[in-house]
DNA sequence: CGCAGAATTGATACATCTCAAGCTGGGTGG
DNA sequence: CCACCCAGCTTGAGATGTATCAATTCTGCG
């Protein structure tokens, strides 16, 4: 129940040995400049369901997923909500220059967070290159992540969009656990019926059913809810509507 | 018939008085940084309806919407088609560091670009901190667009979806024309019904029935097919499904 | 054991798509 | 000047995919 819990791995510990460290905001940073961040850093930790910010808020800090998976999104006054970001380890939260929170972020799962006190970070982003060359980098990523997603939100049957979401986090799980003896993936969803539904911009039914049928049809399979594999990726792009050969057929 | 058309009104032009100098990603160029710019800038002429580039070709050049609109879009191997972005007067063309384009830019109608060798833009990046200062800005911006849309196409009915776009176009349209006298705004319609379509995931024929229905509804007048005039503004941001007080309300 | 949250499944309603026919306005050639 | 044509658009009728409402079933846990 505790807002913030405290996480003895992670705090007053340096950068050096920090498992983002190669791919967070701060991967171009020198040893000086990190220093200077290592001083308006702190970590938090959050539970599974905790609200990290609220839309709207101040923003007292900026910084990076550690490890566990935050969501962004928006809401309508009816309750209609969108998930309209999903944030890994190494991805960033907030936004430079920014006072209030543009989104809701939620703890999808237990999550911890390095964060820095925002004031100083824009300081320290207008006097040291790298951080805003690696942020321009990591948000032109995030851009083209969401133009993917239009896609995917916009034009996309709901068999294809849950085949969709299923290869992204089989991707993004196959290249962390790199695993690459074996084609057949395994992975947990890190996501409930629900928030699976917020992402697809589709209802929580409509997901089960579609995650019924492709399993009905062997294209994944479950043990549980949540634990997935894949025994044919490139049947699941397929199903995604994505080319499996990547475009290069003319 | 022609590729490219003459233009005489920019050809050779200096920055100086460039109409979109203050908000482009060369606003925060200082005189020198400029006439590097201008070393490497050429103009190019579009009529509506031709490809400035093509999804998987090499891009020779990043740069700026001088006048008039382009389109990004995605296709899928069916034919499914996505508009991702909607690119105004100011806005950045391309992704420095990125060799293939990974979308189609598409003249929505007649356009004029600022264009930029890459090579040398992308150097000049790494020299001067005020290109990528703005850039990574204008990305951000962008980012915040792309994820509003993601609302409306995953979340939003038909209805809000025409209201959504009609309110963005009447919004920017009212902004340039500062014709801040009266509430009434009236504007001319940029896209074709098909293109409307692509942006917002439906069908031409849901496009022209809901847009019928709005003017049977008195939230718009009709004028031809493209003159639009909107009496209350905040009927249309109702309409959108968006708070018309902005969020202000607790 | 039994409860609560998460997920599945079923029946029906409804919004949007699909297919098809016709309209409109501006341009073109006879 | 008229007749025609064509792209863009509108409208209609029916099909279909997804949402909605409702009932169960699963699963982990106190």
């Amino acid at each position: 129940m505790n807002v913030v819990t405290e996480t003895p791995q992670f705090n007053s510990q340096d950068c050096g040995n920090c498992p983002i460290r190669h791919r967070a905001v701060c991967s171009r940073c020198e040893t000086n400049e990190l220093e200077r961040l290592e001083e308006i850093k702190y970590y938090r930790s959050f539970e599974a369901g905790q609200t990290v910010i609220w839309s709207g808020d101040r923003m007292e800090f900026v910084g990076s997923v550690v490890s566990g998976i935050a969501s962004l999104t928006q809401t309508m006054e009816d309750g209609r909500t969108q998930m309209v970001g999903l944030l890994l380890p190494s991805d960033f939260v907030g936004r430079p220059g920014r006072e209030l929170a543009a989104y809701d972020v939620v703890a999808t799962t237990d999550l911890v967070m390095c964060c820095f006190r925002r004031k100083p970070f824009e300081s320290l982003m207008e006097q040291t290159p790298h951080l805003a060359q690696r942020l321009l980098e990591m948000t032109l990523d995030e851009l083209d992540a969401a133009r993917e997603w239009m896609l995917v939100l916009g034009r996309k049957t709901a068999r294809e969009k849950i085949a969709s979401l299923l290869s992204i986090i089989a991707r993004r799980d196959a290249s962390l656990k790199l695993h690459a003896d074996r084609q057949i993936m395994v992975f947990d969803l890190p996501l409930t019926r629900e928030a699976m539904a917020d992402y697809l911009g589709l209802t929580l039914e409509t997901v089960s059913r579609q995650m019924s049928a492709l399993k009905r049809d062997g294209v994944i399979q479950l043990k549980g809810k949540r634990h997935v594999t894949v025994p044919d990726f490139a049947r699941l792009m397929n199903e995604a509507g994505d080319d499996s050969d990547g475009g290069m057929a003319v």
